[in-house]
DNA sequence: ACAATACTTTAGAATATTCCAATATACTAA
DNA sequence: TTAGTATATTGGAATATTCTAAAGTATTGT
């Protein structure tokens, strides 16, 4: 029981652990986009953007919606994104103290 | 540059990205603990969880101590709790909608 | 109906992660 | 010095992830 809880975190952290799919989330915060826009602003191709996307629905962390020809991605919910700053953060923050460390000998 | 940052990011992120590591980092949310109780507490072989280690370790996740020949682990940044925290919180939140979703039928 | 556009899916090769088993290292105690 | 304990490292097999190329589906416009 414990155990399929820390699967399920594990699971959705797998989101996390991707460039493509941080820059992804970051793109996807202010505003809904349609995959060829995302596929063009991350230098990807549809093929492969599509595949992370699809991932990454699976999971719940995006929803999309179907315009004509046209398919729009949006974050389904915005805590995620506090999660991504906190672990920004973090990791700047470690970054900093890494120089120091190097600057001090 | 921007790049390198989302790659850096997702490094960290991969310590977060499976089952052993998480519940590795909750158990050492208190107090540092010794490898040796470590493997006894998570079920798993000394080497196996040694590997696990020295990659958090890689990325200053954690620390250790040797103390004769003992060696002990702790967690370098607290605040990194504070994300696990969080992205637990909104997995759980996430499971409860989906819960409430199949209930509504 | 046909061609074009936007996106998705599938198959498979390349690469990365994970685990186990065996060996290596560091330290302690006899 | 030798044996024992605790941890780390290495090599290799099993599995998972990622990307590319090709084919598939849905929708639009002619």
């Amino acid at each position: 029981m414990e155990d399929q809880i820390y699967a399920y975190h594990a699971e959705m952290c797998k989101v996390f652990s991707h460039p493509k799919r941080l820059e992804l989330i970051n793109v996807l915060r202010a505003k809904e986009m349609s995959v060829g826009d995302l596929a063009e602003r991350l230098g990807m191709t549809a093929a492969n953007l599509s595949q992370h996307l699809a991932m990454m629905r699976e999971r719940h962390i995006l929803i999309s919606r179907k315009e004509g020809n046209v398919v729009f991605y949006r974050i389904t919910n915005h805590r995620l994104l506090d999660a991504f700053d906190l672990l920004r953060d973090i990791l700047f923050e470690q970054i900093r103290q890494d120089a120091g460390l190097i600057k001090q000998r």
